[in-house]
DNA sequence: TATTAGTGGAACCGACTTGGTTACAGAGAA
DNA sequence: TTCTCTGTAACCAAGTCGGTTCCACTAATA
């Protein structure tokens, strides 16, 4: 099974990179907008805090961005949430038979052309920006800005996107 | 936990294009090579056999490649063990809320640009061959090859490679 | 000070994946 | 027939994942 972490990471930075200031980011909001659990996105919010691209805020203040949208790219997002210690996006069959020689040697071989594999993967990802993502829901962010901090109240339902400092 | 069928697709792949034709092969030799189970190895193989890759045979012909070395790539094998029905290398998160323009339209956008970064690695993967990764273990096949048939059984400890026909 | 809102984290659950193992029916060559 | 090997089913233990409940802690506020 694909784990979703990646895609709802990225989600949760577009809609901090897309609210106005004015709406407090919690992650009871970012919850109803991924449909899912507040510990859920807590936990991936723990991820994207470790990898120091936003801050988090007990009571009243929302989440923050640290790094400006432009900077976060989504190799930031998806190294942040995705890849393991040893930074490897293969598995690999370890206790290989040493006495054959394919089996002795295979992972090294193995090691080499799956990392260039990878670092295309990386390269492809990190040419893209949470604010270009960003830009493609700019149709609903003047919509949104257009309904003022009180007009904003009529969007239900989806009330908890509307509730402001 | 990363699924190792994949490198040990490869490990199958190159062992069949390595050996001499003398060499039978089968599930045990390849499990003995890769150090597992010969039913793992029997599993990953049917995958191999559905994508037109290998054919194997009971009794007492040994599995045998289809297409030449040169003509697979590391994406025709990443493809027949690793892909998902849906081609997906990223998952997604389903059911997000639809009264969220973000929510609404974030797995359209995602992919998109994810799509773009599964062919960067797709594309990577299909510039490697097994031919390729196979001259890198000559000097072993040199080595296995001044053996000749009968000399081949001193090999041990590593007795299944070196049974004949 | 007491209340309130929200975070952080532990604990647990069910569903699923994975590598591994045993067992057995069937095909095919000798 | 006998022997070898495949193909597949069944099962297991371990790990992952999304989800949920619960609770201690923090910080702003009334």
């Amino acid at each position: 099974m694909l784990s979703s972490r990646f895609p709802v990471a990225v989600q949760i930075l577009i809609i901090m990179a897309w609210c106005p200031d004015n709406v407090k980011i919690t992650s009871e909001l970012l919850a109803t907008s991924v449909n899912t659990n507040p510990v859920i996105i807590r936990r991936i919010m723990a991820y994207l805090k470790n990898q120091g691209l936003i801050t988090t805020a007990s009571s009243i203040d929302g989440a923050k961005l640290i790094k400006a949208a432009e900077d976060i790219t989504l190799l930031d997002v998806y190294k942040a949430v995705e890849l393991t210690a040893d930074n490897q996006l293969f598995g690999l069959h370890e206790n290989t038979n040493p006495h054959c020689p394919i089996g002795k040697h295979i992972n090294t071989v193995l090691k080499t052309h799956l990392g260039e594999a990878r670092r295309a993967l990386e390269n492809s990802l990190s040419e893209i920006s949470i604010s270009e993502l960003t830009k493609e829901f700019s149709p609903f962010a003047e919509f949104y800005n257009n309904l003022g901090l009180d007009g904003a109240k009529k969007l239900a339902p989806f009330p908890p996107l509307l509730e402001t400092k």
